[in-house]
RNA sequence: GCGGGUGUCGCCAAGUGGUUAAGGCCUCGGAUUGUGGUUCCGAUAUUCGUGGGUUCGAUCCCCAUCACCCGCCCCA
């Protein structure tokens, strides 16, 4: 037997009000904020990623579908299952001349993304992310904006009590200077870090700080350590930003704890960084995360243009939201009278009323059994009501009937 | 990629080395050829994730494999 494969799900009827109502309530809110939808494809140049999310990131060194379709060229041909959209976005913002366009440039997307995980719990190799990006702010009220908007969505999806994390990154510049002080403080316990830390020494010092390693966080805890670690290594200018941040969060009455170790795992970053966290998940904890990135579009070979954003998980999204149950029909039709039941199917619904009725023309007791389990009204149609020209429609709660015309149904 | 756990009908779930693998829910049929959601009766697993092995015999023992769950890593 064929089955799905792993770490994707089908989501199924029992489901999916759930899933069209995180949609509804994304489309509402960030449409009302000025986002605009874009819908981007599924597979990307390999090179989108590797260039866009960052050579050293895992995302890009172990868990990417990738494959090469047609063609001599490998470079030109190598196609990769998008594993996260900002990449995808910033290239459409650069193909279509967005650049062009009046400042700020917002988008929200909702959509499937791809990595090559073990699967766990709030982990599949096939999810889905909403997400908004803003370009061409540099203005700090726009990543005020965007953590809001965030927390917004969750509170709109019934989800109280969350609180998000913010750091500073810095920029490029007061960046590598804080890696250096920290490579230096470090070398003397060189040895004593775990094996990922080593390599992260070399290659990306910052992210060792949220590793969880007891032997890694013991020497973190180190007085003269952490003394580095925790010092305010941000420049002028990126501090302003921060702090400015920090005063819209106020003004926007926005809950937020400042989270010094919050390293996001994507190179893009700078400056604002952001979390947002819930216990409910196990160890898949962000429910949502995002930042500033303001080298990206660059990057990518567009002009130099600001911007912020964040993407949601929609799978672990979905574990913490209340679910509802299916609604019932408005009306089951229950009538051995084949030729009529279809014809009031179709009457009902062409004034947009929801129905149906047995197509397997089983006996009356059982379709009026049916209509009770699926149906807040039947319509019973049997030989005393073709005679006397009427409807019978039963209310299936308090079992009261009435006799209608059909222009009352 | 590395550790730990689990795998019996669509769902929940008992079970034991030996003729027919409990039970509940759902579904379907009947009691009830025009009035349901209560009740009663009946039906539905040649099969116990898959493939091997041990054994006279295995769902229950062993090995492998797959899938799921929980951690690590990383991320949404």
């Amino acid at each position: 037997m064929i089955k799905a494969q792993r770490g994707t799900k089908d989501i199924l009827p029992e489901n999916i009000l759930t899933w069209q109502r995180i949609e509804k309530t994304a489309r509402e809110l960030f449409q009302g904020a000025n986002y605009k939808e874009i819908r981007t494809p599924i597979f990307e140049a390999t090179e989108l990623f590797k260039r866009g999310v960052g050579d050293s990131t895992d995302i890009v060194n172990k868990e990417m579908y990738t494959f090469s379709v047609g063609g001599q060229n490998k470079d030109e041909s190598s196609i990769t299952l998008r594993p996260e959209n900002t990449a995808g976005v910033v290239r459409a913002f650069i193909e279509h001349g967005f650049s062009r366009a009046s400042v700020p440039v917002k988008f929200w997307y909702f959509g499937p993304m791809f990595r090559y995980e073990r699967p766990q719990k709030g982990r599949q190799r096939q999810f889905h992310q909403i997400g908004v990006e803003m370009f061409g702010v540099e203005n700090p009220s726009a990543d005020a904006e965007v953590i809001a908007l965030a927390l917004k969505f969750l509170s709109k999806m019934g989800i109280k009590e969350l609180v998000a994390e913010v750091n500073s990154l810095g920029c490029p510049k007061c960046r590598d200077e804080y890696k250096n002080r920290i490579k230096n403080a470090l070398k003397p316990y060189l040895d004593k870090l775990c094996d990922d830390c080593k390599v992260r020494y070399e290659k990306n010092p910052l992210r060792m700080l949220d590793c969880k390693n007891e032997g890694c966080a013991e020497i973190f805890e180190n007085e003269e350590i952490k003394n580095v670690i925790l010092a305010d290594f941000i420049c002028e200018e990126c501090l302003e930003h921060y702090n400015s941040v920090k005063k819209y969060l106020d003004i926007l009455k926005v809950k937020y704890k400042e989270n010094k170790m919050l390293v996001r795992g994507l190179d893009y970053y700078n400056r604002t960084v952001f979390e947002i966290k819930s216990d409910a998940l196990g160890s898949q904890s962000a429910v949502a995360g995002g930042g500033r990135y303001d080298g990206l579009v660059e990057m990518l070979g567009g002009e130099k243009t600001p911007a912020v954003g964040f993407a949601l998980g929609v799978e672990r999204l979905y574990e913490l939201v209340e679910h509802q149950e299916e609604e019932k029909l408005d009306y089951f039709v229950v009538s051995n009278l084949q030729d009529k039941a279809i014809e009031t199917v179709q009457y009902l619904r062409d004034k947009e009323k929801s129905a149906d009725f047995d197509f397997q023309n089983r006996k009356f007791g059982k379709q009026l059994e049916k209509a009770g389990k699926i149906a807040k009204n039947a319509v019973i149609i049997g030989e005393d009501e073709v005679s006397g020209g009427y409807y019978t429609v039963k209310n299936l709660e308090t079992g009261e009937q009435k006799k209608l015309k059909l222009s009352e149904l």
